[in-house]
DNA sequence: GTCCATGTTCTTTA
DNA sequence: CTAAAGAACATGGA
């Protein structure tokens, strides 16, 4: 469910509340969604304050004010939401941050599918090793020096966080559409003119995206419990059989690498 | 009961 | 080593 612009927005809710608090305590309800298994997440957080909060690919990254860090990763169902300590603890409510001040604010980690968890970093430096580069800041050199790595579908390639850190199923494909690629293109076959259009496409369909605060298909909503916007303004995704806003031609569904993937046969030619 | 789902990781197979 | 395909994880909605 989260891609970037979803999780940017949630570090966009999260942080003016949340940056300068103090953790009064830590509720862990389920810990086999903490990692490392058995890390003390509780004796790492409680008193500590919240020196930042940031996004780096899906993850949202918590910097404590001793330097310790962890990050949340949403999963597909999972959310993050700042709420008062009189709402009523949801199911799938797996931990829970007590924020120090008079309104006792809680950030909740809430999870259905437990695909996403909390993983303590520790307080070396940042280990993102296997993630690849930001898309909002990546150089078209950078994307084409990723995309000739390999011969997989251009699709599949940008799915993959070590090529690119941050897309999904939903903003690939958006992004192929807009860049005019066609997703069973070999990566390394796309043209220095395609990487060109397509390095503009992630940028200006994340950014947007981001503008509309994210995608809400089913579980998504931001720190404050608000659901996104640009569902509504999708080309491809989630459209099968309906037509091309460019061209009218039906959008046409496939399933690639196991995931369905959505496109133009008109806008977007093998 | 069936199929599908915004993510990641592992196994199998080539 | 590459990479494709599939399964696995766990839950809920249609």
């Amino acid at each position: 469910m989260p891609e970037l612009p979803e999780v940017q927005t949630v570090v966009d809710t999260l942080r003016p509340t949340a940056v300068g608090r103090s953790v009064a305590a830590v509720d862990v309800w389920r810990a086999d969604v903490v990692e490392p298994a058995g890390v003390d997440l509780v004796g790492r957080l409680v008193g500590r304050a919240i020196a930042d909060v940031a996004r780096r690919g899906k993850r949202i990254v918590f910097t404590l004010d001793d330097g310790g860090r962890f990050y949340v990763h949403l999963g597909m169902t999972g959310r993050l939401t700042l709420d008062h300590p009189a709402a009523l603890l949801l199911r799938h409510t797996h931990v829970v941050l007590h924020l120090a001040g008079t309104d006792d604010l809680q950030i909740r980690f809430r999870d259905s599918r437990r695909f996403g968890g909390v993983w303590w970093v520790g307080t070396g430096p940042a280990e993102d090793g296997r993630l690849g580069p930001e898309p909002l800041t990546l150089p078209p050199a950078t994307l084409a020096r990723q995309l000739a790595r390999t011969g997989r579908a251009v699709k599949t390639a940008l799915l993959d966080q070590r090529v690119v850190a941050g897309l999904g199923n939903i903003y690939v494909d958006e992004s192929l559409h807009r860049a005019g690629i066609h997703p069973l293109t070999p990566a390394r076959d796309v043209p220095p003119a395609g990487v060109l259009r397509l390095n503009r496409a992630i940028k200006q369909t994340l950014r947007r995206a981001i503008r509309h605060r994210g995608s809400t298909l089913r579980d998504y909503a931001d720190a404050h419990g608000n659901a996104g916007g640009f569902q509504l303004l999708h080309a491809v995704y989630d459209r099968a059989d309906a037509p091309c806003h460019t061209c009218g031609t039906p959008i046409v569904r496939v399933v690639l690498g196991g995931r369905s993937t959505h496109f133009c046969p008109n806008c977007q030619r093998e």
